[in-house]
DNA sequence: TATCGGTTCGCTCACATGAGCAACATCTGG
DNA sequence: CCAGATGTTGCTCATGTGAGCGAACCGATA
């Protein structure tokens, strides 16, 4: 395209979208026929000289979600614009985004395994009263239910079940014991049981990821200590996902400490034919990725900016090209 | 609308602008008829939802354009996009507007009157060989011969005229003279009442506007002294058009300084058919109002921030509303 | 000058889309 | 509870638009 056909084009372009003429009355006023207007702005298009954006806080990133699902073999991902905005805008939005798509599943699930934190009550808040009709809610990791925070756990998995006109089950456990001894004893108890039982049976589950550092829940709760986090950290570990610490991998980082820890496994997860990750914000990019490319999710719900993390070439889709493992 | 059409609305935009689908298809995805598909789009695009934007150096603001020929009755108008760019490359662009302007005219004009000035150098150079055939250029104002920038105002006029492969009639004299015998005698000389005569019967004038301020290149070519600028500024002074200084409402500051002035005063230039200012830039907001509201041309070429600047309800619109002076 | 390869042109045809309209649902005030 | 007003829905039909296809054109080469 030369210079003249070059700027005919961008002419063209100003008279049909800004002056919303049609191709005939633009050929008549730049003596040109429509076909060679349709075809000067389908070069313009073409040539990235029209940009369309869709201004809404709502709105998500369709051709990022497209090369997500190609990338990484997910079922689906919800990725929302993230230019311009605060992080904690950005968290409301995907939560909004998380809750919007959970609204909008076809077949509804019947009964929907739910983690809990930050993230999660954002998603529960956002949801609308009547976004499902009898929805089975269960809890499926150890909750915060021994120490200050009480209540926060289960809260989300009441506030999501009573919007969606359904029930909760909630798991009467602490996220990490102590003792090996004493998690294994917890799990034989009888309700304890049957709540993993009926976890494990979901039709979907829905949670998100935390930072290995440590402002993480778990410190905050005494699960953990500060140093134990460092220490994991020095093993490798990017975050936690249900509790669980993982690396790059998506591996367990310390397999004693996982012992301990009450809820499904990563493995369980993985082997669920729906499992909603949402997960946002810088500081999860790692994470995030560890998440996405160890397969523990099949939808992923993001801000735009982790959506061009992972889309970067230097990330590898293990899921796809199962071999290579160096994904940092 | 409520809030689920609008979500909807947003959805259907994503699938048609983003994805590129049909209206038919998005109907299948979202469970609607594709007449409300249509609707939604219809919607989206009425509450701006939908963002449309050229991005090519060349682009204009057509919608301003319109806006700014009805409020001041102006027989044209080109906007440059001037969005995060910085004032140099504003200046390139509006001088490629205008350029570009001057191509396109029709009927092609014979004569043309010409100013001088750094905008209007960047014109010239903007110009390509061949823009037009035959062009006489004449000069309309006196230029800067005698001092250090000498041969710049006849630079413009013989560039523009080159590269319209015609002839330029330069003016040779002063812009201003210190004593109005000197300047009356000039302009009985045979040799410049030609030019003015010539000048007189261009087909259309093209000028730009300074700023009244000691950076002016009237104080820099030694025409009149810094002090002499201060003055004119608290007498109202707001720029000067041709060498000649006029205020808010664009009338001549000074009567004795304008007589010692060479050129086409200021009244040829609001009877002429086609005068084209091209005048840009935030400093100039000031001139380009009492250039525009004082009907001093009917095309003007400007940016995008200028333009706004104009169509705020704070500026009236002289020409229209004749009566109303009160212009700041 | 004749011929070739590639590009552009104007056109047909099928599909996508918006305007306009009647039927229907929903709201409102007696 | 009903009549009228108002807004919404699904449709027909005219118009707008893009894909595809020979014809014409252009520049290079033998």
């Amino acid at each position: 395209m030369d210079e003249t056909d070059e700027l005919l084009a961008i002419r063209a372009a100003e008279l049909y979208y800004e002056d919303a003429k049609t191709q005939e009355e633009i050929g008549a006023i730049l003596h040109l026929t429509r076909w060679k207007v349709g075809r000067l702005l389908a070069r313009a298009r073409e040539l990235g000289f029209i940009r369309i954006e869709i201004v809404h806080p709502r709105a998500r990133r369709l051709s990022a979600e497209r090369m997500l699902r190609e990338k990484f073999g997910l079922k689906d991902a919800v990725v929302v614009q993230s230019e311009h905005r605060s992080a904690p805008e950005i968290q409301a939005r995907v939560a909004q985004a998380a809750a919007d798509y959970l609204t909008g599943m076809r077949p509804v699930p019947r009964t929907l395994g739910v983690s809990w934190g930050r993230t999660l009550q954002g998603v529960a808040d956002c949801l609308r009263h009547g976004w499902a009709t009898r929805v089975d809610v269960v809890q499926i990791n150890g909750g915060v239910s021994l120490n200050r925070m009480a209540g926060t756990a289960s809260a989300t998995a009441v506030e999501i079940a009573h919007k969606g006109s359904g029930q909760a089950t909630l798991l009467p456990s602490p996220a990490i014991l102590e003792h090996l001894e004493t998690k294994r004893a917890i799990e034989r108890d009888r309700t304890v049981a049957q709540v993993l039982e009926k976890a494990r049976a979901a039709d979907a589950f829905l949670f998100s990821a935390g930072v290995a550092d440590a402002s993480s829940v778990h410190v905050d709760s005494g699960y953990i200590t500060a140093a134990d986090v460092d220490e994991l950290v020095a093993r490798g570990a990017v975050g936690d996902v249900l509790g669980r610490y993982i690396d790059a991998a998506g591996e367990i980082v310390d397999t004693q400490l996982d012992d301990r820890t009450v809820g499904l496994g990563l493995d369980e997860i993985r082997r669920a034919a729906t499992s909603i990750a949402v997960i946002a914000g810088r500081p999860k990019h790692a994470v995030t990725k560890a998440v996405v490319t160890s397969g523990l999710c099949t939808v992923l719900v993001t801000d735009e900016e982790s959506s061009a993390m992972l889309l970067s070439d230097q990330v590898a889709a293990r899921v796809l090209n199962g071999g290579s493992r160096r994904v940092g």
